[in-house]
DNA sequence: AGTTCAAATGCAAACGTTTGCGTAATTTTT
DNA sequence: AAAAATTACGCAAACGTTTGCATTTGAACT
């Protein structure tokens, strides 16, 4: 706290200059072997701690990274902060992580505060407020004062930026061929929030797999859901009401899935027989749903790890823009997975 | 970055002093009400951003909470952490947030570079390898020096610190009587990692029920775990090949419980019938197990909105220790709820 | 015209650390 | 013994901001 020892005060102690003790405490070479191990003894007993706003003053870095992501509530997100903190804590820096729950003007306001605190740079996962309505002047601001911004999922709309992101359209694509080889010929899709990036590719992705059999998108296989098994089952519940059902689906995610999942079993449908489920992040109790659930990997630990990478490459003066993307992996499990389809 | 605008260049601009440009920024009276405006007008055209290190310096507090939480993937830890920034986000703090994977080197590390940060507090769940080996040297310095230390779930065993917990053994008091009062006969328990404070007093809340129904605890009956599904689902399957199987499970939390509830189903038990099930935590995903789990909530949101108030406390010169106990609460989900049961 | 007062601004120190340069003191070289 | 080199340390500025205390300026009094 604020008696804290500082450099000062030891050199007050020793009767000599604080450069001389700065010097002592770095093992500098200039300073008398001796005097240094008196030093240094005396400001471990003391329990000095190097004061690092005064360094990060000077140095004008903090050895912080700032960490704006829209939500924390699920596994993507924790495992991307799990992938950040393993390459970021041996290279000795610290996160600060602000959740903007989806919210804009939140969002505006970390981003400030960050600048303020002069983080060395910031991962950033839009809003979806922020991508709805494109409103970017806040990041064009940062940018413009060439504070270096890693773009993560949902990324802003321009060539020269730096982003890590998951092949989501790919990812969808299989889950869909997936469903398709299993035999499936009503294809459901569980659609995310509009204006997310990831919805929008997942969707593009089913569309544009479905397109590929000679198969159109039919609007009333389509509904539109939040990241949550509460819509998931809602939706599902929908579809189910229709006259002409889905014999599969493809939920945005494995929240949406384990509600689809719920509602289905409670209508005495069989997965997969009746209606083969596929969802999207594998997460963690994934295999643990009534009946296990298919997936789509997005490598979410990788995601940060990765970001984690590119700044620390940008930390060491590598300025041209990267834009990483990963290869989802298809995790076929009970779900979807039937013995006997018909091939197409 | 390094480029930022400061107060002595618009000081330069305007060929006058640091001081006047300070207090025109800060609306201080003092300084022409012309001049301010001129000055205010000139600073946001050239995106002048306050730099807060220099008043971390100067102010000797940084508007930093320091936490530290040994892993991140649980729902209870990010709730937590919403719950945090839900309090200290309006009154203009940020988080260093720090995971140790349950790792002592890597808390102490962590402990110290967040100390040589300023924080102005720090909010910490240690870590198992902490507790299980009482290694509070770390902590008991950063004490020493009067950092204030907020401890969450698992605390230091000391009279005077501060800390938020929820009652872990009322809530695994509650499960347990559930259990009793829905006619189970021979309850298990899915015990947490030893040394965890959770996991022992949620044991201890077991027993205690136990012997109040004057029941023993049968050292069979009881199994420990990691935090998994994968555990739950190792220890359930030893627990069902047992002669004399259990018909009700308390599992330490809601993974393991989903871990559980799978192996149950394979061997094609009934739930609740058969075997009835309550878990710990109340995930989102609880009511969309395969059979609606039944759990106990730890308010772990609140512990989160607790410690920062604490904290906003302390920030407020309130010096005297706190120590915050929420009370858990049971919901009863189709795991565990018996429509004919026997009355005790 | 001299004095008093208010308004507006400047000065300098402070927070803690590092670092280039200067300068003693001591030793080595010629 | 004088010159050169080495060793060990101090000085002061710098990072960006705030703030108590001068100081300046001009106006309003006697």
């Amino acid at each position: 706290m604020g008696n804290a020892v500082s450099i000062k005060d030891i050199a007050r102690k020793f009767k000599c200059a604080p450069s001389t003790i700065s010097r002592a405490l770095n093992d500098h070479p200039m300073i008398n072997i001796d005097t240094r191990k008196t030093i240094q003894e005396y400001a471990n007993k003391v329990g000095y701690q190097k004061n690092t706003i005064s360094l990060s003053l000077l140095n004008k870095r903090s050895k912080t990274l700032g960490v704006i992501i829209p939500s924390i509530s699920h596994y993507h997100e924790t495992a991307i902060i799990e992938g950040l903190e393993a390459i970021l804590q041996p290279a000795g820096y610290l996160l600060n992580i602000c959740v903007t729950n989806e919210c804009h003007a939140l969002e505006k306001e970390y981003l400030n505060r960050l600048v303020a605190n002069r983080v060395d740079a910031i991962c950033i996962s839009l809003s979806q407020e922020t991508f709805d309505r494109s409103l970017n002047e806040h990041i064009d601001l940062a940018i413009s004062r060439s504070l270096p911004i890693i773009f993560m999922d949902r990324f802003y709309h321009a060539l020269d930026v730096d982003r890590v992101i998951t092949d989501d359209f790919k990812g969808a694509f299989m889950a869909t061929e997936h469903l398709i080889q299993m035999g499936c010929q009503r294809i459901a899709h569980l659609h995310g929030p509009r204006g997310i990036t990831v919805s929008q590719q997942r969707f593009k992705g089913y569309e544009a797999c479905l397109k590929k059999y000679g198969r159109e998108v039919e609007e009333e296989l389509v509904k539109q859901v939040k990241f949550s098994p509460e819509c998931g089952l809602e939706a599902t519940m929908h579809l189910l009401d229709q006259k002409a059902k889905p014999d599969g689906i493809f939920a945005v995610n494995d929240e949406v899935g384990f509600g689809a999942m719920k509602v289905i079993q409670e209508r005495n449908y069989k997965i997969p027989e009746d209606i083969a489920l596929v969802g999207f992040d594998d997460i963690p109790l994934a295999a643990f749903a009534p009946i296990a659930l298919s997936s789509v990997s997005r490598q979410s630990k990788k995601i940060g790890e990765q970001s984690a990478q590119l700044f620390l490459s940008k930390m060491n003066g590598i300025s041209d823009h990267q834009q990483v993307t990963l290869e989802p992996e298809l995790i076929v499990r009970s779900s979807s997975q039937r013995n006997h389809f018909s091939k197409i």
